[in-house]
DNA sequence: TTCGGAAGTTGATTCAGATCAAAGTGGGCG
DNA sequence: CGCCCACTTTGATCTGAATCAACTTCCGAA
């Protein structure tokens, strides 16, 4: 916690809704849809923005909602999710800090949006952004690298839903946290926070929330990780937790 | 069959490696990512193709090689498959006709590509196509559309793999099947070709192919479906195939 | 025409994970 | 301070799909 470069709420992660900050100062500013914009670009986006706050469990979007906003997620976790008619829900994505709402060219939006922990988005209305969009080559082809990039994400979990035993979900998604609060903050210690419940955790990997429950006990009797609080877990051996993920310990790097 | 408009080799579906085929007679002119090129660019285009032909069973590209080329998928179906170490496998994405393979800026392919049937492809050197890419914006505009219609099919199927139960995944797939059909020829019967052996099937649904055959013999005996062959069936009751999907009737809307 | 092997079906058995059930834990709020 | 409720853990049982195994059907090559 504490890390982001800017005033967030410390117990909510969430920029308060009224605040204006800087886009020279975003803490994604290098990684979102505006990643490429110059200072000339940065103020027109200044003009366009607002930002806007939602607490953990609030839904962002509904299934079927016209899209009259696109925004980037500045702070927070949000999830994309589908739900079955008798109440079976599967999490088809995780929004993370600097990852993108809405798409060009759609009107409506095919999953429900829930804000997983406290989140604020910056927020563009759809036409002025379309228009920015059609005008900027730039960020038309960040728009496009995210969006490749989720549809790589979302093939890894194909692989992990449709072929992974409990275990090896439980690890993988460990796994990512870990990868993740390195990527975002690498002097870090093994000391990592889960984002969601038990039961959020089993609709992202297609599990029951007793088996998720049952899992991370078994990694804890192993020793493979340790729970200093439900939300908050040590890693004491990485090399036995990637191994427990299934994947290729070299990222497949043939011969 | 036959239905296609230019000249098919009818038991393969593949085009003949070397035949020189119009841009503007190409079956797939309307829906590829030339789709919106005009008579000019489909010139230049003209220049650049060629088209390269693959056996069902053949690989098209390996995961990790080098992308050279990109391409067009023209005709027949083509999967995209991870592996993991022990050899279980996902597919992760089915290439139907006019579907894009590669992507710009990425120079490595993250899973095997595998030709299902025959397949043929209207290839492109990477480096010329990417240039084109960046100076048209309509075709990045497209490749764009094409990304994002395999993210919302990549999601329905990870609500499929993560949720369904073995029935609903094989109705679904057949339910998939049938209106593919119906898009590309909406005067057809209720005949529907199996593109796969079941042991595809069963890696794209996340089954076994043990499974994947008792489900197919259970909706056959209760009459839902009848098989004239192994690979072709014919729809007895959409109904009761579409009630055994799982999915909402009407598509989801509210109110 | 037969042979051989790949693809598919069907049956018996096992097992991982779901389901059902009952306690335990902890944080927020009156 | 203590109660309540949402979250979590753990146990017992059940079940759908995997696994193991045998057999059938089909197709293509000799």
């Amino acid at each position: 916690m504490g890390q982001l470069f800017f005033d967030l709420d410390q117990d909510t992660m969430a920029i308060p809704s009224l605040t204006r900050v800087k886009c020279s100062e975003c803490p994604i500013r290098h990684r979102a849809v505006c990643a490429r914009c110059d200072t000339d670009e940065l103020e027109v986006l200044e003009g366009m923005k607002s930002y806007r706050s939602y607490a953990a469990g609030e839904v962002i979007l509904w299934r079927g909602e016209p899209l009259n906003f696109v925004a980037s997620l500045v702070a927070g976790v949000a999830s994309l999710s589908k739900t079955m008619e008798d109440g079976r829900t599967q999490m088809v994505g995780l929004l993370l800090p600097s990852d993108f709402i809405g798409r060009p060219g759609r009107k409506l939006i095919e999953f429900d949006v829930t804000a997983t922990t406290d989140v604020t988005l910056c927020c563009f209305v759809r036409k002025p952004f379309e228009r920015l969009v059609d005008e900027t080559p730039h960020v038309a082809q960040r728009l496009m690298e995210l969006a490749l990039d989720e549809l790589d994400a979302a093939r890894d979990w194909m692989l992990l839903l449709g072929r992974k035993s409990a275990r090896e979900k439980i690890a993988t998604f460990i796994d990512m946290l870990v990868r993740r609060s390195q990527a975002t903050e690498p002097l870090a210690n093994t000391t990592i926070q889960l984002p969601m419940t038990r039961d959020q955790i089993a609709n992202y990997l297609g599990l029951t929330l007793e088996t998720v429950s049952r899992q991370f006990s078994a990694l804890k009797k192993e020793g493979v990780v340790d729970f200093t609080d439900r939300r908050q877990f040590e890693i004491l051996d990485i090399v036995a937790l990637q191994e427990a993920t299934g994947d290729d310990s070299d990222g497949g790097i043939l011969s």
